[in-house]
DNA sequence: TATTGTTATACTCTATAACTATA
DNA sequence: TATAGTTATAGAGTATAACAATA
């Protein structure tokens, strides 16, 4: 009878809404628990680099640049795994704000070299202590040794091992 | 001198080209390493979806359909954290592949209850042994155990701590 | 002919405002 | 009045094709 099945609808739906959510399978899954880890500190990430104007690309950029001047703009874009297009559009901006400087590479003219300005590397060194800050807010309830192999155990998925 | 600023310009580069990446402060960030190991993932994940015609999302409401029958699409929208109005057009989709229901919620008529069909049920478990391959796939430089730690040390992160 | 970087453009994802129907 | 869901739309992020300069 539809009144019969009607009821059990009602039933399920009044279980289900009582049970709390199973998401057994999904926290499962390491790529999962990555994204949601990622996304729990992201916010954090956000709020203080509002202050710089920074958006993640923008401080992983800086970081590279201020640790390897003068490279050029294909091995920055394979780094920061960006297209050449959009990674332009990113470096120009951060140009027009003084942070950086591209010149005409002298051993191949084809390409560009980049380099932070002062204005640029004190940004970078500002930015990295906040960041510095939010990781260790961010992961709290890890013990130094737990946050370090941590970073070992994402290291191992996509680090190539030399073998 | 104009020209020995410009060799020394030309000395930076040519050893810039010859140094390897640094990537040190980045990779001791815990938020890096987990985007990194996630985006290293992915690409196996993507590729195996495809016969499924199924992206990272509908995987996920997939699961969690099949794990909480008849759950509300408010309840939903929290779980895969997608803003209402997206998560209708992505139901939209499922529901036209006749992979789900959408029913009224007869305790409360302003909100829908959701169900997967058979077929729906079906993918579901099929996409579900597919991710669990490649998921050991994409982990096999990680012993079993150290898989199981990682997964608890990312869930510590971002699971709120009951105390 | 191949490569670096740029411009233009399209596509996907995500975010927000305004509406409807129920409560 | 407030809430669940939808529609419409705008914005950010990402991807691709075509071009200029150089090798």
């Amino acid at each position: 009878m539809a009144t019969r099945k009607h009821e059990k609808f009602v039933n399920a739906v009044q279980e289900a809404a009582d049970q709390p959510l199973d998401q057994d399978l999904l926290l499962s899954l390491v790529a999962y628990n990555c994204r949601r880890a990622y996304l729990a500190i992201m916010p954090l990430f956000h709020e203080r680099m509002n202050g710089y104007e920074l958006r993640a690309v923008d401080f992983s950029v800086l970081c590279l640049l201020n640790a390897n001047p003068n490279i050029t703009q294909k091995r920055l874009s394979k780094a920061v795994k960006m297209s050449p297009p959009n990674l332009a559009i990113l470096l120009d901006r951060l140009e027009e704000r003084g942070l950086l400087l591209r010149q005409r590479n002298p051993l191949d003219k084809r390409s560009q070299t980049l380099v932070l300005t002062p204005d640029g590397e004190r940004m970078a060194a500002d930015a990295a202590q906040s960041v510095s800050e939010i990781e260790t807010k961010a992961t709290s309830a890890l013990s130094d040794a737990e946050r370090a192999q941590l970073i070992e155990l994402l290291q191992k998925i996509f680090k190539p091992t030399r073998s």
